[in-house]
DNA sequence: ACCGTATTTCCAGAATGATCGAAATAGTGA
DNA sequence: TCACTATTTCGATCATTCTGGAAATACGGT
């Protein structure tokens, strides 16, 4: 990912509201919410939501996709991974003691990426 | 991490010249760099630096520090993983589908959080 | 075709941000 | 004290962003 790309993203979500947006947009993954609906739950104006939305798009945070009347937006996890990846090797620059913490912060978050998966292979 | 210490740090590294600075502080670690070489390394006059220092700094993202003439600043690697926590903890909001990758492809970049005796289970 | 709903575009005002010249402040050494 | 250096603050200008009212566009149902 290039720089400026990240900028982008970056300065998209540095806002309060678009902040919230793609907080609710991660939390209903697969499904996405219609533009409408979520400037009725960050309550400001439909407008003000369309600015803020395209501020996303353009950033390729979210996509948006017709559905009927309603433009559904959903986030884009793989440009999120892609941002939180170039600040963290951009940053990091070869340094490990600044990944390696997080690594571990982040871990009991998620799911590990374990190695070991001897136990599902001897049962077929 | 608060969500509004969060966008302003995401806020102040969405900028070309300061995301610059923020990489060179943390490649310099330890040491840090003077605000007038920062201002000469970027190229930029050294007012303008010196508000992007105060952005950053307001931002917790840099310490500065007093040395004779100079006054050093120095990158807070601590308020970094914090911000980077944050996005990914915040945004992640319990979904492992986001971080695991992210761990993946961190892990090469720095030493896994493990033992380094990696042979032990090949002798088994 | 017409109407109602969903969303965006257009426009403008207020606020914030970026840039930098000039002046002010903080520190060092003679 | 004086001169010199490093940095910040002040002030002004230009660009960008945030916000929302009003109008325009897109779609579906009747």
């Amino acid at each position: 990912m290039e720089s400026g790309q990240a900028i982008l993203a970056l300065g998209a979500l540095a806002q309060d509201t678009r902040l919230d947006v793609f907080r609710r947009l991660v939390q209903h993954e697969p499904d996405g919410i219609a533009a409408g609906e979520l400037a009725r739950l960050v309550a400001v104006p439909q407008n003000t939501m369309s600015s803020h939305l395209a501020i996303l798009l353009r950033a390729g945070l979210v996509t948006a996709e017709r559905q009927s009347r309603s433009i559904i937006y959903r986030a884009n996890l793989a440009a999120f991974q892609a941002v939180a990846l170039f600040l963290l090797q951009d940053c990091c620059g070869g340094r490990a003691e600044i990944c390696a913490p997080l690594i571990a912060s982040l871990t009991p978050c998620c799911p590990p990426p374990k190695k070991k998966r001897a136990k599902e292979k001897a049962d077929a």
